[in-house]
DNA sequence: GATTTTACATACAGTCCGGACGGTATCCGT
DNA sequence: ACGGATACCGTCCGGACTGTATGTAAAATC
């Protein structure tokens, strides 16, 4: 009976169901016309909802963001989640998982909306701490799953690990300047050069064909 | 006679002098307000003149922007140059290159103002065209040095230069990433890897006693 | 079923920004 | 030296944005 057609929502749920559009529209409107650009009256057009029902959830503009940030990342932690998931046991693992990291994230419109509030970050030190201290649980998503995947050689398992934080910085660095940069197959160029040299340090583990451990609760939907 | 105490200037020496200070306040500006925080009354109030002159040098906000952006590559390029030509014939000389990058360069608050023209060229074309050539003059600078200092080992000379490029690439997210992560040490550590990771595949080119040939006629003062 | 709480809507107030404009001082060619 | 050009100044105006205050409907509570 609770599934009947029921025309009347409960608080929760229009709560929820409100945010959830808020949120999508401001990661939206902080991809397309970034964060100076993003200003209440556009998200709430975008999302069809009026100016009210923000300013009822959120009080302030800043908190609007804080949370929009936080719900980015979430979703980044899920989507390498997923990304590391569907890594085969192939030979060319580490171009694959390098491939996939920047097509499935960093290349994609949503990492827009990081950058501008990444940069947001250095005039507002709440959003600082918030993304800081997002960004180490979603290095906890690919932690286990490197030592999972690979091995060092001739190298510390610190040099892996390192490795691979050298690679998100790399590829935040190479997102921020790619519209001003050639095509997609310099880019793949580069991103092979970091395999090729990266190989000389680290080999993918023999015979893995189970996925990561599934590293901690991954938020629902 | 000509250095005699002249009251008056001549207007191009006004123009310059005037176009300079608006310049100059415009990329302090940007460094500690960022882009959106740049509003045209807080430059001129920085820079101690009057809307007026603003507005007589630059027709609108998109201009000055423009011109700063220009500008400040002009700088970087100088920086840049004058880095390399520091370099001396070391033992260590690529991890010298690589702090000196970061320490003169990347971590400056001027690269802050890199950082938020790069965000903002995303959507004005006419900014990402601008830092877009200016980009490629600036690799110009140390695509020549770095054959002068470096050769390959066991890699293509290709391979030599997209190093360096990639280094940009990391140092830039570095950069916009760096306040979110922990110290100097740390930093310091990352860069360590990168050259250990370049050693592989390159090396300082012996009795290199010059520095590298002087790349283009370096904007005057 | 009455009341209180929550969700959402609309109107308004205060601030600030960018560009335009009219006016003044300085310089330059002649 | 004088008339035009150039550099510079201060202010005003339309528009937009954020935060607030007030009103209404729906849901929860009792």
């Amino acid at each position: 009976m609770t599934d009947l057609p029921r025309p009347r929502r409960t608080q929760a749920e229009r709560s929820d169901l409100m945010r959830k559009r808020l949120l999508e529209a401001t990661l939206q409107s902080l991809a397309e016309d970034g964060y100076a650009g993003s200003t209440l009256s556009s998200i709430v057009r975008r999302a069809g909802v009026s100016r009210g029902a923000q300013v009822h959830h959120y009080p302030n503009k800043q908190a609007l963001m804080l949370d929009a940030a936080e719900d980015l990342l979430r979703r980044t932690y899920r989507q390498l989640g997923e990304m590391l998931l569907s890594i085969k046991d192939e030979d060319d693992r580490l171009a694959r998982l390098v491939d996939a990291a920047w097509d499935q994230v960093f290349s994609t419109p949503l990492f827009n909306a990081y950058s501008e509030l990444l940069i947001a970050s250095l005039r507002d030190p709440d959003l600082a701490e918030a993304l800081k201290a997002r960004l180490k649980r979603v290095q906890g998503v690919y932690a286990p799953a490197v030592e999972h995947y690979f091995e060092p050689i001739n190298a510390s398992k610190a040099d892996l690990h390192a490795m691979f934080v050298q690679l998100s910085f790399f590829l935040v660095g190479l997102a921020t300047q790619a519209h001003l940069m050639n095509d997609r197959a310099w880019v793949q160029s580069h991103l092979g050069l970091w395999v090729r040299q990266a190989a000389l340090i680290m080999r993918a583990r023999k015979g893995v064909r189970q996925p990561p451990p599934r590293p901690e609760a991954w938020p629902r939907k």
